[in-house]
DNA sequence: ACGCATTTTGTAATCGATTGCGTTAATATA
DNA sequence: TATATTAACGCAATCGATTACAAAATGCGT
């Protein structure tokens, strides 16, 4: 018994003695079609359980009202919470999530590109991979006219919008709290890659040391790689130094944990001798016995924001294509690992 | 200039002056068609930048090759981690992977699974709601003739498939592992709801008693709801009895978590006087000074063979619903919150 | 009752790929 | 040389829904 053969258009049309163009119509409530039908069409529909197919549809209409997210893996809290944000504000309207993961590989996400183009999404949301450089990939997503939405990791591709957080505002409020917790040494433990976001933290940090007259002293900004091993070794090499930091401040929540357990293996209080804050606000800084101090990217909110974006070009004329550049204020949360009750 | 009008196969057999059933084909190495014309089809196809639209294809076979997931969130770490694996094991075979909250609502699973089956997913992949009693929305799936396979939270529907771990096992070895330690009063903070993870790890846990011949205390045995307030809670509420517990194992990391700052506000010792161990293994659970003991679940590799299931199904003949139910190994963490060092 | 305007419905093409069946051309066999 | 085989390819229907255009049905006035 396989059972329930899917039924159609033509199968209702069969039922009522009437042409499938009537029945279409009738569905899509096109007011050419006499009430007494249409209703009669909506009843039968609904007693034969008649469901659409989507495909059909959207073989006919080239849109599948799915979307396809791309980001560098699915299991990292920040993107997993952006993910949630873009399907919970796109599902009412009918769209449906596909996701995929760069690995932080460009060919990677050059491939996802083009599969998703040939399937026919209707969007590309994306957090660029640390390795993308240039934006041919991205290029070949606008010649199909098909919408791209960058959300925190982007380029600068004309045509293309996007969604992020103040990265240099991030930065600068950051240090400005470490600057009035009293600290005055202050060390910057920065991203690795070319990725626009730790260039404008670290830009963010150097307006706030100058504002309070503080030098800016190179020795004191270290590449890390957003593991905890590299902020350990990042306090190792700042420790060797003549003078040395009272306030670190990560850019990513993993160096900022590294730093942390280095500076408690040598018996350094924290935030008495040395403040310390993160950035990404990942779920366990505030957890942990001594919760660190860090920035909140408001990665839900993002994903909403993203999908807005994309609703807003979709209600608009099609062929036209809206560039729109959105700037979330980040949110400090200040936690014991810098807090030392001065405001 | 939209530029790229979108080539078909029937623009290819009009520059080859062949018909576009040959070029079909052609491009699917049907025997049928000579090596040559083969070889030219091919060719040109690729020197036109043909792609095949995957939505004509799926609507002549009735396979999409997407696939969808619902579980309750998705930037939850143990679900994202399991989707990770799904994915990772379904792109190299072609899939696109589809991703749906249920947020714990059984009547958002059952609005998930009719737009999935409308979508004609060719599998749906879940862990159902913690709201979910009978299973009649599930059975519709296997009505459209659809394979489900269910990981972690399942239900005994026949037909189903399922990915587990063993959940009895890791009860047992958690409260066995407690009892090496020295512990004998131990606690045990159990989920709160109706699924049969939860009830396995209280067997297990009972298990354990039972073989080292310890009594079974009903005080001693809270439902809990998966929150740090809870674990808070529950310890209150065991510290007030008159013989207190030297152990807590409790069935998520969270309510561990709770306990274990709930105990440090009453200066109790841990893992001298008592020992804490939870359950999946969160990522806070290790980078916490005092480091977590807990069960891995290994959601990834969950993931993956979840994904094995469904691939299997797909080459055997489609018309045959096989039944396979896995049951994973759980791995025990053993951390500072309940080692003393003894084996 | 007739003619014209307006509603309402039907016909058939279309979206792109697949495939059963039939046809042509080439080769093998008697 | 005539016929039987086989190889290689074309025709046209199909998957299900949409829609421009055509046709039929209804209404209205005189």
């Amino acid at each position: 018994m396989s059972g329930k053969e899917k039924v159609t258009i033509y199968d209702i049309s069969k039922k009522l003695n009437v042409s499938a163009a009537t029945v279409s119509r009738a569905l899509n409530q096109n007011p050419k079609i006499s009430v007494k039908t249409r209703e009669l069409v909506a009843k039968t529909a609904a007693e034969m359980n008649y469901k659409q197919n989507r495909l059909a549809q959207a073989l006919k209409s080239g849109r599948t009202n799915n979307i396809g997210v791309i980001v560098p893996y699915i299991n990292r809290s920040f993107f997993s919470s952006v993910i949630r944000g873009i399907e919970e504000e796109l599902r009412p309207h009918g769209y449906h999530v596909i996701i995929c993961q760069s690995h932080e590989e460009v060919s990677n996400e050059v491939e996802q590109i083009n599969t998703l183009l040939n399937t026919q999404i209707d969007c590309i949301f994306m957090s660029v991979s640390k390795t993308t450089q240039n934006s041919d990939h991205i290029k070949k997503v606008l010649e199909e006219n098909t919408p791209l939405v960058f959300f925190d990791r982007k380029m600068e591709v004309p045509g293309v919008s996007s969604v992020v957080i103040d990265d240099f505002k991030a930065g600068f409020m950051v240090t400005e709290h470490l600057i009035k917790q009293g600290c005055t040494r202050i060390a910057h433990l920065s991203g690795e890659s070319n990725l626009e976001i730790y260039k404008y933290r670290h830009e963010g940090y150097c307006a706030a040391l100058e504002k309070y007259g503080l030098d800016y002293v190179p020795e004191y900004v270290i590449k890390a790689n957003s593991k905890i091993e590299s902020g350990i070794e990042a306090v190792t090499q700042l420790w060797d130094l003549e003078l040395k930091p009272d306030a670190i401040f990560a850019a990513g929540d993993y160096v900022a944990l590294g730093a942390i357990q280095e500076l408690r293996d040598r018996n350094i209080k924290i935030p008495e001798e040395v403040c310390v804050a993160g950035f990404s606000n990942e779920p366990f800084t505030k957890y942990m016995e001594l919760p660190i101090t860090s920035i909140d990217q408001t990665p839900q909110l993002m994903g909403k924001i993203a999908a807005q974006v994309f609703l807003e070009q979709v209600k608009q004329n099609q062929t036209i294509t809206i560039e729109k550049k959105v700037v979330l204020p980040p949110e400090l949360f200040v936690r014991d690992s810098s807090d030392r009750g001065l405001k």
